[in-house]
DNA sequence: CGCTAATTTGATCAGACTCAAGTGAAGTGG
DNA sequence: CCACTTCACTTGAGTCTGATCAAATTAGCG
């Protein structure tokens, strides 16, 4: 119904084809580096800060990253969680505008930056797998902000679960990857507000909640009508 | 600091300089229609409504459009004002996921995103104006969720005006070309707030408001550290 | 099994919203 | 040219949603 949508229909679409199998493939029988280098990170790791010279590329392999921006003092917004198959770190200047960091243990490819812009210019597929990651980005930015700026506190919650649920869940059952606290950072709320709703849609029989980051969607229906 | 430092730097840039001459230089000799029409528009009309065929990209060439979203129950957000040069309504499917409408008096050039899109794949340099369009978009989102979502009242009508200012003024006089109505859907306020902050700002000294919609920005460094 | 961190829950508070008037400026028609 | 209407904005009073502060549970984990 919304961001997620399309979201996951591009994410095997034909476009991103390319950027996955490129790297990979070559990163059998050549230096790995050049190209797109495959690096892990545990929970809560950095994987570049805001400010940093923007030298790469990113593509989430598995598990999630955030990427985040802080006020100077503390306040923090998470403007997405990227899980695997999105890209993330495209940057327009030379550096990044947002930290990410690792949500629990990941492995991502990085690709140099310099390398695809070479690229860009010769391989148009490649290119436009590029744009259609900054459109997917630029989607789910203008989808959250309609939220960040006019949703309730519930409402926000629970488009948030029909788009992690959209992006993730095979049926009814989600697991979430993120603490409350980056849940309340991405939703612009506290941790305690997003705890509370959480309570009250279990209280409404709208979810289940088996554990604390175990979602069952019971009742669908009313989690689209609070989607507003 | 933020959005505007970008914004204002690309738009006088080289890539955005194709897409202004190549039209304007056709349409002298040739049909206008085919690559570029220039459309005029009255305070509030609609240029284009959400769930349209997206079938123009739209250039400013002067006065200010807004692009807003809707809730069903009329709550509305307004993702961005366009001003001089900007680009809007580019999209990644086939229609808008957007409202446009002229916030007062306005002349736009529509180009058919078909003949874009022709130009795109033969002409690397169009492509990269569209590119870097999103790119601005995508900073200004991105920039836009780290306000709605973690600032205060103060601090975003502090940060709106010095995005404002860094786009439009050349002095220290700042002429808005939206009502309150507008300032509040773009800043996830009720006009009421945004009134009784202009007047709280004033009130400290660190603007004057000489008319409701004219602003002398007297204490730039006082705004810049409520900009947070 | 005890320790630490994450989450939930409770009580209170505050910033922003709602509702309601009041003020002022711009435009209209006599 | 001036009274009248209208619309945009401001101001005030009271309310409410979500934040803050604080404590209790629960869940992981070594």
């Amino acid at each position: 119904m919304h961001t997620a949508l399309l979201t996951k229909a591009s994410s095997s679409a034909l476009p991103l084809f390319t950027l996955e199998a490129l790297p990979l493939r070559k990163s059998v029988d050549a230096a790995p580096s050049t190209v797109g280098s495959v690096q892990s990170f545990a929970k809560d790791e950095e994987i570049f800060a805001e400010g940093d010279k923007a030298a790469y590329v990113y593509k989430v392999l598995s598990g999630v990253v955030r990427t985040s921006k802080l006020l100077s003092d503390g306040r923090r917004q998470i403007d997405a969680f990227h899980l695997a198959g999105d890209i993330f770190g495209i940057e327009a200047g030379d550096e990044y505008r947002f930290c990410a960091e690792s949500v629990g243990n990941c492995v991502v490819v990085a690709y140099r930056r310099s390398h695809l812009a070479a690229l860009t210019g010769s391989d148009a597929q490649l290119g436009q797998d590029m744009t259609m990651g900054m459109m997917r980005s630029l989607v789910r930015a203008q989808n959250h902000m309609l939220l960040l700026g006019r949703k309730s506190a519930l409402e926000k919650i629970a488009t948030f679960l029909l788009d992690m649920a959209e992006r993730t869940a095979d049926d009814s059952t989600l697991d979430l990857p993120m603490s409350r606290t980056d849940i309340a950072d991405h939703l612009g709320l506290t941790i305690e507000t997003v705890s509370r709703s959480f309570t009250q849609l279990e209280r409404q029989g709208i979810i289940g909640l088996p554990s604390a980051r175990r979602i069952v969607l019971s009742n669908r229906a009313a989690l689209e009508r609070l989607n507003a």
